[in-house]
DNA sequence: GGAATAGTCAAACGAGTATTTGATTAGCTC
DNA sequence: GAGCTAATCAAATACTCGTTTGACTATTCC
């Protein structure tokens, strides 16, 4: 319903705040208004600094709100963030369609991970805290298995097809994928190290993008064209 | 006189405590080893739960010692931190040694990314945490770096020899090496939704290790096989 | 064997922060 | 426009840890 633009303009200075008062002929108060830039404002800092890292009071203060209307609205900064990965997994699904050559949904996946409206850091920081006991069998964790899945199936069909070597492990690949495709956004110090400059760029991640997607591309189809010290 | 011993050894419950009293003919007082079992409980408890999460009575219990010395060895929690980070980068050296193939690079990597002993994970905790401001410069991150760049000069030269198609930017794929030899260890979720598994046992750890190297050894040599879809 | 020192500890302290409390007011309904 | 409820806010609270303090003791050196 709402949520339709996330921030029509933004101030350009160091921690911003956003607009604080409403256009002339908006309502003052808006519950749903509200929530939106919280939940805006809080995609951007716990992508950025991970939960624990993550203030209430600076997405507070981002959202331009009072910071107790995250306990009021989201229970607790917990609440806030398990609603934050509700709405991430709709948006990744409408970002990166499924359908898509691999190699395209690649790109789109580099050029998603670093943009601090998706957050795909998230993901990572999700694995990273994951200590494979607390959270299993929830709600999430099967949909989101069973997106996984369904990519593997199509993988696998794409095998099947004769389009990629059945010697590769579909589960692998994708893998594989998702993790070079999130590295900008998870090393951006080795990347900084590696490419030489002071900053991710846009052209760097065109660049990296265009090179993940190039891999992917160059796997063998049914018949391998060169193995040779594979010593097996 | 208090209490002369408060509780020299305990329960087995959950949280374990690592031996508690040397042994027989042991020094009961031992600075070094009391050092080296705090890093060692350090290194498995930071590379677990990241830096935030870390508890340093957490990790003062598995080690079997007082949290003070912490402060006392190590100045601060993240001082702690900074020496692991020291020993990291020279374990790393050596667990892992410059020279070799790049397939076998890459499948020492993944065995090291998910041994709690060798927390390949601070690697991406590291980057996570890392906004790109504010520790620039410093004698690790050169380190780093020139560490990187030898890299990227080893595999450019195999791409003189003719070894690797030349339209590869060596940086690039270092960095998706990296990030996939890590993923078992970042994205764990991931990795079970994907393999359908309930925990990363070695096996899983063997098959995408050689996935990966299965991967990086399909890369076309000099000659290109097969780029349909390239277009430029 | 008797200081002196380094190693170790338990308990108190204090900084940082999420959450609660209690008050204020916009906006809706009749 | 009176009254009610939802929305908002500032300030106080409560709690979780990292660090400091001060005391105790094994080890070493003369």
């Amino acid at each position: 319903m709402t949520s339709q633009h996330p921030s029509p303009d933004r101030e350009p200075a160091g921690r911003q705040r956003t607009r604080r008062s409403p256009a002339p002929h908006e309502r003052l108060r808006d519950a749903e208004r509200t929530k939106a830039r919280i939940l805006d404002a809080a995609v951007e800092v716990f992508s950025a600094k991970g939960f624990d890292r993550a203030r209430v009071a600076d997405i507070a203060a981002r959202a331009g709100v009072n910071q107790q209307l995250i306990s009021y609205y989201f229970g607790s900064k917990r609440g806030l963030y398990r609603e934050i990965g509700r709405r991430w997994r709709a948006y990744e699904a409408e970002a990166i369609p499924e359908g898509l050559e691999f190699a395209e949904q690649i790109k789109r996946g580099v050029r998603a991970s670093v943009d601090p409206r998706f957050g795909g850091r998230l993901l990572a920081w999700d694995g990273l805290y994951d200590t494979g006991e607390d959270d299993e069998g929830d709600e999430e964790t099967r949909e989101r298995n069973a997106q996984l899945q369904r990519e593997v199936r199509a993988l696998r069909e794409r095998q099947r097809a004769g389009e990629l070597d059945d010697r590769f492990d579909p589960a692998a690949l994708i893998l594989i994928g998702l993790s070079a495709g999130n590295a900008l956004a998870v090393y951006p110090h080795l990347a900084r190290g590696l490419f030489g400059t002071d900053t991710i760029s846009p052209e760097l991640v065109e660049h990296y993008a265009e090179q993940l997607a190039r891999v992917i591309s160059s796997l063998p189809a049914a018949a391998p064209p060169r193995v040779p010290d594979s010593s097996e």
